[in-house]
DNA sequence: CACCATGTTCCTTG
DNA sequence: CCAAGGAACATGGT
């Protein structure tokens, strides 16, 4: 499942199964996942490349190359969208359904599989271009959080969805995040108090990094699950109910409030589901 | 059949 | 021009 605790833990796990392998051949099932690159452009720049190195920009995977006639290393951008997943299977196991990229790496191949196709796997860098600071490095800080919010008549439950805002918060942690700030989403973001905003600030912070540390103590396993691995995919696999039980508020509708009791509420923001504490994250909440 | 789903982008409206 | 809202993308689960 694909928000950025996710996407983090995804290129720890992948970066040491890639490095050094030289890409033999490449196969694309799915050229929408391409983008603006061609399939030739594609299979010509890979093929004979060998990984180099892998990091995370906001929702994005960023590998690096070293192409097959020297020259300088090249990036390939990933992205997961709604259902992605990428992971390393034998070469000897089919390949999945809904994969849209494989890559031949000698006995394995790297698949990307993505049932939704909305994901990316592309040699196009324009869409990490226009990404927001990172949320987890020292350099975000809440003054300039708060400044960034300024002016905004927008909820700030769907400002938090803006990538250009902040980097890698998606559905289910811009929900948890306020609640653990115990900040209404419907609250207009130029309106939040300066202990709002810097409560948020932190609980962004809080809840992307308890997200990454949960995600890298359960042990990843990619290569005997015929390709259904759903540790971060939300709704189904191994890793459900650990995964759900870590969300106090994300798809909770009806349930007691772990704080108050209170009935957790859905209520639909921009086309998308948002979940809160009506007493947490009420106007006098404190 | 209806509605829901982790994301991004495009189009329309005000 | 800008901000905000809605729909589209494609497939599957309930």
């Amino acid at each position: 499942m694909p928000e950025l605790p996710e996407v983090e833990v995804l290129a720890a796990h992948l970066r040491p199964l890639l490095a050094g392998k030289r890409i033999k051949h490449v196969s694309v099932l799915r050229p929408k996942v391409l983008g603006l690159t061609t399939i030739s452009q594609l299979k010509e720049q890979l093929e004979g490349a060998v990984f180099q190195g892998l990091h995370r920009r906001g929702k994005y995977l960023v590998f690096t190359l070293q192409p097959k006639s020297a020259g300088r290393p090249f990036r390939v951008v990933g992205h997961l969208g709604m259902t992605g997943r990428m992971f390393l299977l034998s070469k000897i196991e089919p390949l999945p359904k809904h994969t849209a990229v494989a890559l031949e790496l000698g006995n394995e191949r790297f698949v990307f599989q993505d049932t939704r196709y909305f994901g990316r796997f592309t040699l196009d860098a324009c869409a990490i271009q226009h990404l927001g600071p990172e949320p987890l490095e020292e350099s975000w800080v809440a003054e300039g959080f708060r400044s960034a919010l300024r002016g905004s008549r927008q909820p700030i439950k769907t400002r938090l969805l803006d990538q250009r805002l902040v980097a890698g918060i998606g559905n289910i942690y811009a929900s948890e995040a306020l609640f653990q700030a115990r900040v209404p989403p419907g609250l207009a973001a130029g309106r939040l108090t300066r202990a709002q905003g810097h409560r948020l600030w932190a609980a962004i912070r809080e809840v992307l990094g308890e997200a990454i540390r949960a995600g890298s103590t359960i042990p990843l396993n990619f290569s005997n699950m015929g390709g259904t691995n759903g540790l971060f995919y939300f709704g189904s696999g191994v890793g459900k109910g650990t995964y759900h039980e870590r969300l106090l508020v994300y798809d909770r509708a009806g349930a007691p409030c772990v704080a108050c009791g209170t009935p957790i509420k859905r209520i639909v923001q921009a086309n998308r589901s948002t979940f809160y504490c009506p007493r947490c994250q009420g106007r006098q909440a404190r």
